[in-house]
DNA sequence: CGAATAATGACAACCGGTTGCCAAGCCTTG
DNA sequence: CAAGGCTTGGCAACCGGTTGTCATTATTCG
């Protein structure tokens, strides 16, 4: 009969339905959820026992709308299977999910237009992005961060706050490892030309075996995928060096199984040294000796400084750069130069 | 001097802007862009000059509150981390991008609490959803997929849609397999008490252990991660099989480490035999024996099954089930069994 | 050439909240 | 007891689109 039923709809409670329940308002009702203290504490009560009796799920989409603010972070991706980002993405997640907000994660696909598009899409239904290992020019990436909040990672550009993994310090850490066992023929296995990681990373590495009066030569550019391993593993032979310094573990991983099917054992005949520590480099065969980094950590700390832009008013001044610690784990997959 | 100048301001360029900018009505916009058909085709053509001149970009909140289509669709995973959904996670990513649609991961840290208030959060926000190996019970399964369009993966229940993967059929081949190599003290390393691949796979191992007049043990169950393998290393060592099937790949990793660890030789004193064929599977130590599972391909068909379920004009009936085959991937970490 | 029909576009309500503004009510204080 | 200040809650506009309704215009047909 009636044209409205206040409770046994399908459709799920408004505002509108509790400020009926309790004869107040909408407005009433709103300011009672969000801003409690400007409801006196009785309305309040009554607001909150109506809002639980009818299960009351605000509706993110109205808030967003109204309000301008989404509840929800960008986290930009170059590749979701690649195994660095688990970590990553797990740390955002919890921290996110800690702080309340939602993680809309997008794979970029190692594409700048992509990731273009995508800043550009979430402008409207994020609050702020943070964005990976962005494959952006710093142009465009400033231009970005000038129209939204944004956080980058393992990409440094002046104004746009960014969490580093200190990868390049523990890179010389690691020259100095094989040079102790005795290598001199050492190459470095560079990663995409765009990744200002890998740029970083070989400045440091021909900076120090320059003071070391070692010789690293640099090859590549490699895609950070196992499969690339293969490419990696001929290019180190055909050189003739005896040690490699591998931009991430997925090539370097890749590379163990390319020298293990052409029968060039490892450590014995070729060292590698690979960088991440992720998932997998503690089982292949042999452990990989690698460059560990506190991924997830990282992950965290980038919500944090974002976080912190989004709500100045507590904390106090945000952060414009946080570098993580990284440190040397030897494994099986350096030893001992071979004497030729 | 203006309080509103049309097109220098900062903020994004709305249907109005355009409506102005035409001399036409924020309506005609509207339909201009979305009903192209309703609108004269010189109108339209002017529309969307102007869209494209102002760099219009549609503001998914707004249509998602008017229209109640959010174009999104949610992505729920037991544990990010783990291996199995990086591939599952890429092939929905894929599929629903191909479609215009965004995709809302979510991690439900295995809970099934998290799980229930995650449904009801994507309840709004959301056009359907894609629940991964669901750790709800049926009966609250059922009333989700009552509420909003669902599909199950790795989850049976009648009524709702699922993606499943054969893994049973190929359980009983490795059972085979492990047979013809000698073997006849098995383990069936179990998962999780609420995944229902679990339960699915051993009763279907058991069946099969029964015909063949072999007997295959329970052991377990074990936390589907890779330090759980230590304990369900020494459970088998303790239980005196020679071969143990494993419920996934990630414990099967750590049993491999934890074997090494304790000496015990794979294949020679005990075959591991894993399932799902995981990132590692084909570089740890031995690489393993699997069943390989088309992970992506089932996130592409859940997908497909979803939108199928949302426009359901065009296509045909939506499937209710779809059964991904799986095959024995045999590696190094199977072999024959020790004689006693 | 007039009428029927279709195509087109304007108007306005609506989605579900948020928020500025204002009035009423309360209490405190002189 | 009156004046002033603060608290409280209602009204209504607004966020940026979508969509039903309807008037106008163009087109076609008899």
């Amino acid at each position: 009969m009636a044209t409205t039923q206040p409770s046994s709809v399908d459709r799920p409670p408004t505002i509108h339905d509790i400020a009926a329940l309790c004869g107040v308002a909408a407005s009433t009702v709103s300011r009672a959820l969000s801003t409690p203290d400007r409801v006196n504490i009785r309305t309040r009560l009554r607001i909150e026992a109506a809002a639980a009796e009818l299960r009351y799920i605000p509706n993110n989409q109205a808030k967003a709308l109204s309000s301008g603010r989404t509840g929800a972070v960008g986290v930009l991706v170059p590749d979701i299977t690649n195994p660095f980002y688990f970590d990553l993405i797990r740390g955002t997640q919890l921290q996110l999910k800690a702080a309340g907000y939602t993680q809309l994660l997008v794979d970029t696909e190692e594409s700048d237009e992509v990731e273009a598009s995508t800043m550009e899409q979430l402008r409207k239904s994020a609050d702020g992005i943070i964005v990976a290992a962005s494959r952006l020019s710093d142009e465009a990436l400033l231009a970005a961060a000038a129209k939204m909040p944004m956080v980058t990672m393992n990409r440094d550009v002046s104004g746009v706050p960014a969490v580093l993994i200190d990868t390049p310090s523990a890179t010389s850490q690691g020259l100095d490892h094989l040079i102790s066992l005795g290598h001199t023929r050492i190459a470095y296995m560079a990663g995409p030309v765009t990744s200002q990681s890998s740029t970083r990373r070989w400045t440091t590495l021909a900076d120090a075996a320059e003071e070391r009066g070692v010789e690293v030569r640099k090859l590549g550019p490699f895609a950070p995928k196992t499969q690339s391993g293969a490419a990696a593993a001929d290019a180190a032979v055909h050189s003739g060096v005896t040690a490699c310094i591998v931009f991430n573990d997925l090539i370097a991983i890749g590379m163990l199984q390319r020298l293990r099917e052409r029968g060039i054992r490892v450590p014995e005949d070729m060292s590698i040294l690979g960088c991440d520590d992720i998932f997998g480099a503690d089982f292949c065969n042999p452990p990989l000796t690698t460059i560990a980094s506190p991924i997830e950590q990282a992950g965290r700390v980038a919500v944090s400084m974002l976080l912190a832009q989004l709500n100045p008013l507590q904390g106090g001044p945000s952060r414009r750069l946080a570098v993580m610690p990284t440190h040397l784990t030897i494994r099986g997959s350096t030893g001992p130069a071979r004497v030729p």
